[in-house]
DNA sequence: GTCTATAATACGATAGAC
DNA sequence: GTCTATCGTATTATAGAC
């Protein structure tokens, strides 16, 4: 890849950032590469084809970051701990904001849509390996479909990452009251065995043939 | 309220939905309320000031709307049943796109940030109040802050809802997997009073004075 | 209060020199 | 591949007629 598209991808990135979808144009994204404001449209044709590829380009290269500390977790407590830990260190860097405003900018600019669901999807895809395996011997792996789940929270923590920037307050208690809903589910696989069947048996009486009926 | 005040407002709502942050200036918000695009400035001052106005007015409305359905609420599987009903209805309306895209124009925008966080936080109060109702006599109420919770409820479901935008299939499975997981929770109150003293009992051991070491 | 007209600026995109 | 220059259009905002 040329020295030129490289700088125009980090400095699509860096300008919704730093003056969201509505701010971003081909003359700030080629005033923050560094680069003229013509080679936008050579190189990539139209400004959305560009922010599309900045999405993928951004959304690989952070998901590889947090890849290996993904592995590692073993229980929703700790799941829990990473996603606070990418909250503080993507707060700065922002990349989850690059995402909100790309998904907000999608909503009207079909062009922007794949790039966009590719982007969160690659989290989504690491976040339901690690789900698959923190939920393993758990209730949920039996009635709650992971790749969901994972999708609702991805969806809802770029959610929160945007409520974030209008009330950094609130989105810490918000932060913290699931940190507790993790510890509450966490602290459920502490039950003894009898109890642990109890709880499973009670589960499979009322849940049964939801999925059925619901769709 | 003027007559000419009052279709700007809407106006602005719906020039929101249909063009998104990115694509909403006095010209497009004026052809969408059928006035001239003078009456923008004479009004409001600014788009922004029109948008932050258009944003409580918006969120008043809507609030307004489903707060007696709300009310009625008395268990969580109820509570996801009108969070179903208020996606499928707000899709077509566009209310929580509206709270998207303003969301994410005031990360750039500091004066659409306390509109936002205002209009939001209409939804975070009732909801609080469903929470509190719904929780109570459940050992959440007792670890979990039910106002952190309605915050991270509303903003994920704003995101799920800009998710939907980019996924429409994929924002169906995250809302049926949370459905299943309201339907594991609420089957938890099913358990006898014996078993369900002993979870309340390992809970309590597994997260005491966690909040503390927390913060 | 509402309109037209306009100023000053920014936009996407292209043509053509180098 | 990169640059300058430019076209046609859209933007915010205001001045002034009605």
């Amino acid at each position: 890849m040329s020295d030129t598209k490289a700088k125009l991808l980090s400095g699509a990135l860096q300008t919704l950032i730093e003056h969201g979808i509505a701010g971003t144009s081909a003359r700030t994204i080629a005033a923050a590469a560094g680069v003229n404001q013509a080679l936008v449209f050579y190189h990539f044709g139209s400004v959305d084809e560009l922010l599309a590829a900045a999405c993928r380009h951004g959304a690989e290269q952070r998901v590889a970051l947090y890849r290996e500390q993904l592995a590692q977790v073993s229980s929703l407590s700790e799941l829990v701990d990473v996603a606070r830990d990418l909250h503080t260190k993507e707060k700065s860097a922002g990349h989850l904001a690059v995402l909100g405003q790309l998904l907000a900018g999608a909503q009207t600019q079909p062009r922007l849509a794949p790039a966009t669901a590719a982007g969160m999807s690659l989290w989504t895809e690491e976040l339901e390996l690690v789900l698959a395996r923190v939920l393993a011997d758990t209730p949920l792996t039996e009635f709650v479909d992971t790749a969901g789940l994972a999708t609702a929270i991805a969806a809802g923590f770029v959610g929160l990452e945007l409520y974030e920037g209008v009330d950094a307050e609130g989105a810490e208690r918000a932060l913290a009251a699931l940190e507790q809903l993790a510890a509450l589910a966490g602290a459920l696989d502490g039950l003894g065995p009898v109890l642990q069947r109890a709880v499973r048996t009670q589960l499979r009486r009322t849940t049964r043939k939801r999925s059925d009926s619901q769709d």
